[in-house]
DNA sequence: CTTGACTCTCCCCGCACTGGAGGCTTTATC
DNA sequence: GATAAAGCCTCCAGTGCGGGGAGAGTCAAG
């Protein structure tokens, strides 16, 4: 006597797609009441209805299918559920909040390009910044060729063991007035310090990236990071960096800059 | 003379994995300066560092690597690249706010749980309830059990076609003090109206929905939803309807009561 | 008995990668 | 010059959540 569904007009009654119903009964989330040995065919009742009521409630909450399963099947004991709920709205907050900066910087784009902003902003690559063992020899300059002089201490103090060739950089700090200049090689494995040249890890964070080709695109690199730090609604956390990629000595150089940020989420539209 | 880097040393100073390096080469999104024939060894240049930082540039707009290809390769023209980014805006507009709601919802299931409200409100699935054709005849009624005298003023209208026994539902209006009722059956072809059948398309909106079995849930039913209604920031913005799933001559019957609403992102947190 | 709508299983596709197997190359050390 | 340890290569398979379509079987109406 009680009403019988075929797939279909489940379907149509709960507008969930019939390969969808099909692949929940295959992973075992929402088993029809009947199925037909000979034929195949699926037979929904009323309390299906229910359940998938249940199912697509958990689901909208952000629960996988696998997490949903679990709710569905094994028993839920109440603080269980509290402490998937709070694990689940942490994870929402981040997303919100990541899709929140991910507008603002969207918008700072469209704003840049409405204003016919001619800086090439999308050459600038928000990065996470990983862990670096680094070596370091850090000075106030006068000059920029004074660079050199630390180099050199720092080769000095790796020469029993040589180190490949990577790339250098420099950290410029800007203290109490002055700035300082720290030139720093990356180093594969550890090496002991010397009197002024250190030693350590590189902690990872986040960096505006901007890569420039040549002395007069440095000025532009500049102007270009600059503006955006100020329209993207990102703070600076921290030494600006810059990486010797090809120090060209027939070509062009070609360097990239890095800003240590932390992203906000406002915006202004 | 200038800078060659194999992929690891690559990887290392951008901080993308070696298998992703890999996967945008095949894709055509990001060519080492140079491959190996022979090896295979794939070789970047510094030019690559800023290829690269427009690469995640792109994508951390949000645009598909699909996307990110065709704005790398193709000519972006300012205006095409201005429509592009206002579609983005927007997309992740909408994605904001739709967390922001499930955020509210994940948020109003905590604070219920907390409590201690037994309040099953896992089983209100909010589902788009599609567009459906039916046959509908209204009235004011005394009771309940008048609802039979509209259902048999239906089956009259529809004698020619007989057609298939879909459950049947019915909307309640609250219309100037007075609760209305219009019963209602769902139709898979049009049908001609009559004096007092009305036919035509239930437009999709988004409800909330809960089933409920027997008319001892009933109550507890509607106070369920009434709670999480008011909890969670959801308008009513229509008429609930109820379907008749299983009108269970025998056992227990079986009822969805959907209530469309409009979603909003307010919390309390 | 035929027609048309419905349903079944099976396999491939998409996104953006990630992991592993099995086999070369390069580099460092003895 | 031999060897070991990294590093690199390609190819295959898997993730979550289904969508599209082929080819075959089922069900109800005329």
């Amino acid at each position: 006597m009680s009403a019988v569904f075929r797939i279909g007009e489940f379907s149509r009654l709960t507008q969930v797609p019939v390969k969808t119903l099909r692949y929940y009964d295959a992973r075992g989330l929402l088993r029809p009441a009947r199925v037909n040995r000979v034929t195949g065919y699926r037979y929904y009742t009323a309390v299906q209805f229910a359940q998938l009521n249940r199912l697509l409630a958990f689901k909208d909450l952000g629960f996988s299918l696998r997490e949903v399963r679990a709710l569905l099947a094994g028993r839920v004991t109440p603080p269980r559920l509290r402490r998937l709920l709070q694990r689940k709205r942490e994870d929402v907050e981040r997303r919100v909040s990541a899709e929140r900066a991910r507008l603002a910087r969207v918008a700072a784009r469209l704003d840049a390009l409405e204003r016919c902003d001619p800086a090439a902003a999308h050459e600038i690559a928000i990065r996470r910044v990983g862990p670096r063992l680094v070596a370091t020899a850090r000075d106030v300059l006068g000059s920029y060729d004074e660079l050199d002089r630390l180099y050199g201490a720092i080769d000095r103090a790796l020469a029993p063991r040589r180190v490949a060739p990577t790339p250098r950089g420099a950290a410029w700090h800007a203290t109490s007035g002055t700035i300082e200049c720290e030139a720093l090689v990356f180093l594969t494995e550890p090496v002991a310090p010397s009197r002024d040249v250190h030693v350590y890890e590189m902690p990872a964070h986040t960096a505006a990236c901007l890569v420039y080709r040549g002395e007069d695109d440095h000025v532009r690199a500049y102007a270009t990071l600059r503006e955006w730090l100020a329209s993207s609604g990102a703070t600076v956390t921290g030494p600006k960096r810059e990486i010797y990629l090809d120090e060209g000595g027939d070509g062009e150089a070609v360097t990239e800059i890095q800003y240590p940020i932390a992203l906000r989420e406002d915006t202004d539209a």
